[in-house]
DNA sequence: CCGATACCGTACGCCCCCGTACGGAATCCG
DNA sequence: CGGATTCCGTACGGGGGCGTACGGTATCGG
């Protein structure tokens, strides 16, 4: 009766995880049940004794990805201390070494309501922990709201910008200086700058 | 011979429009030809008399939303010479005025190579625009362009989370501070600020 | 060892869309 | 007034994707 400890050669994990590549590579509207099984090497028919539609695959992988964000980021900055050097990592992290491709096909396929739904989550977690730390350095909540929401619209544009126009900020040393620009519009006020 | 001086029930400039309509309410991927004959009240056969494809009529309708993109802009500050004023008037209605739904939906498209071009030559036209006036307030060529990105990108972020998540700024005195906030950062060294 | 269950492959119907072919109607010119 | 051109409507073929039905196979429990 338990569905326990099978081997399970493509289990709903990896239909997930399949599917959420193929919205990196594809994006959403490109997510086509059929790609993902030849991902898998797998007929397509296989899919609908894990899931019921090509919807609830589409939710599963939007699940893992943003499971996927929260565990990470908590990963990364909870042993850091310091909001200075939090604020500075959160930058590095998400300007430098960042792929937002998969932020940006989800932008690009907010059609979908479970879509809009994760995004609007992801937002705000970003947003809340961006005016955290701006609190954390003196900023009234207010303020660190307001700040938060700039930094992050700063940040989705710019990830727009580098994959749209490739040409206007071709090397990384450019992309380092924004970095700069930006963390010092931030700091300004705070007990920091 | 000539095809000048007819009634023309649906010409090439009707359909551009439609299909320009079209990619403000269903996006790049969802312009269809039936939709845009719907639209017209026309069935899609008499498309193929003006256009040879589908996507002759997205061309047509690009350059429909490019050309209307210039000469508008060309006609709201052309009669503006203070550089200060200028600058005020297009972040004004850049984020107030403006709905951006249009470049919203090209950026979700910019698969299409076409949709990506018109993107880059309209990204450049802004930042080159916003750079002139910057230069124009006393800054070095080459920060006014490192400003402009980042006011361009200010830009797109902002719509985009805008849309996204219309709760993060639900009214228009939130983007009002947010645009007092900008200007203030662009206008930071300047003969102005 | 045998039956039951879970899972996969193939094939089908259905829908949406593009582009083309053909017939018909209205308009313009001599 | 008559022919020609332009334009539109309908119908068709081709392609792709989703979801379902059915048959086959391997694994698990008794």
């Amino acid at each position: 009766m338990s569905p326990a400890g099978r081997p399970a050669q493509t289990s709903p994990d990896a239909w997930a995880a399949a599917a959420l590549d193929e919205i990196e590579e594809a994006g959403v509207r490109g997510l086509s049940v059929q790609a993902v099984a030849r991902r898998l090497g797998v007929s397509k028919g296989g899919l609908y004794h894990h899931y019921a539609d090509r919807r609830a695959l589409l939710r599963a992988a939007l699940d893992r990805w943003e499971h996927r964000q929260v565990t990470e980021l908590n990963a990364r900055f909870d042993a850091i201390d310091d909001p200075r050097r939090r604020l500075h990592e959160l930058l590095e992290y998400s300007f430098v070494r960042m792929a937002p491709t998969v932020v940006l096909q989800l932008m690009a396929g907010a059609e979908d309501p479970d879509v809009a739904a994760v995004l609007e989550r992801a937002a705000e977690a970003r947003l809340g922990l961006l005016a955290r730390i701006l609190e954390a350095l003196g900023l009234p909540a207010d303020a660190a709201r307001h700040r938060a929401v700039m930094g992050y619209s700063h940040y989705l544009g710019l990830a727009q910008l580098r994959t749209q126009s490739p040409g206007v900020l071709a090397t990384d040393g450019l992309v380092r200086e924004h970095l700069a620009v930006l963390e010092a519009a931030l700091l300004a006020g705070t007990d920091a700058g």
